[in-house]
DNA sequence: TAGCACCCTGCCCGTTCGGGTAGGTGCGGT
DNA sequence: ACCGCACCTACCCGAACGGGCAGGGTGCTA
């Protein structure tokens, strides 16, 4: 193995990126080719520097996982030279199986040791790191709407209010709600918006 | 100042932590004397290193806030001498203020540019960062039975449920009901745990 | 001794919620 | 052309909630 890793990292706290590119420089056989904070800069990066490893964050904004999430499968998919790697602080499995479903290589919470990152960052780069897919504990999908209607109704807005908001009828509104409680499996509001913290969804 | 800027770093995440590290020790007047992940930790590394800087992560665990809240306070009345610069990844105004009042010198975001990270430590080192405190917004304090109270509702338990959890009335819960929201501000359930999960009660 | 904070309980009332049924549209894939 | 899915709307009803009221009690501290 001549060629050195290549790896970009992708974490929306500059403290986080620029910390990760001073360890991961002192390793004689990795070099950081490039960062990125946000979706739109990581997949133009990613494009322009063709890395062997893509660290990503998965928690990109307040918005919690869903844009990392959705941004690894954009990366699984344009990229599929490109090993990516979940970098989280979530120790919710539910997530990194969600991440694994949609392509990522490998995940890495971060509080690891740096030793293990590397072990991870080169595993993944020779692929004698597999990581166990084992298809789908499928974590709730929730649509635009219904994504809309939680935020709004974690502010404490009643059916009505939401319907205001949302410009439609609070009939709608309550369709909605009902969808969000089936998906989450609970029964009341207020554990709407506790399930949906946990998940990182809120 | 002949004398480097001595720093520890509290932070739960290794990678964190070395990676600040790697930044810090880049520049000359600046030393990393030493570091821990959790509170007791912090406190017996603070009190042998005797540093001149404190970096501390607001959120040490998965409990919230709350836990580097106390840590703050308890680092600022034991070791005087020594500056807690309280880096967190809450852009919550609320946390700051709450920290400022327990007497943290500064606070930092963590996608702040480093550049600003190094000012600020610069600063307060040398007294010319000075902190307005301003007295107290005084985060709302509720009772324990209120604690008690507010879990079981994220649970999405109705008051009768509760009652019968905490074994009072569910007259009595829907009085605690009410203490919670008017502390909190706010007039629903959903909201209550919403605010909560914000403040890092929950 | 009085005051205060916390805790507990009951009743009222109007509003909101949760859940059910029973429809409608439009869009994208097989 | 059909199906599935997201999205939208309306009706019903019993349960739960939110916010008032008016009272209990304890324990600690000034």
């Amino acid at each position: 193995m001549a060629e050195r890793t290549r790896v970009v990292i992708v974490d929306d706290h500059t403290i986080v990126r620029e910390g990760l590119r001073s360890i991961l420089e002192l390793e004689p056989d990795i070099t950081v080719v490039g960062h990125a904070a946000s979706p739109a800069e990581a997949l133009s990066t990613v494009a322009a520097t063709q890395p062997d490893v893509v660290l990503l964050d998965l928690k990109l904004d307040r918005d919690g996982p869903v844009t990392g999430l959705t941004l690894c499968g954009d990366l699984v998919a344009r990229h599929p030279a490109a090993s990516v790697v979940v970098l989280t602080t979530f120790h919710d499995r539910t997530l990194v199986m969600e991440a694994l479903r949609r392509g990522a290589k490998g995940y890495v919470l971060k509080d690891v040791d740096v030793v293990d990152l590397l072990k991870i960052i080169r595993g993944v780069r020779t692929g004698s790191l597999m990581v166990h897919v084992a298809s789908e504990p499928d974590s709730p999908r929730l649509t635009r709407r219904e994504l809309e209607i939680m935020r709004l109704l974690a502010r404490g807005l009643t059916n009505r209010e939401i319907g205001k908001a949302a410009l439609i009828s609070d009939s709608t509104v309550k369709f909605h709600v009902r969808g969000i409680m089936r998906k989450l499996a609970v029964h009341h509001r207020a554990e709407v918006v506790y399930a949906a913290t946990k998940l990182g969804i809120l």
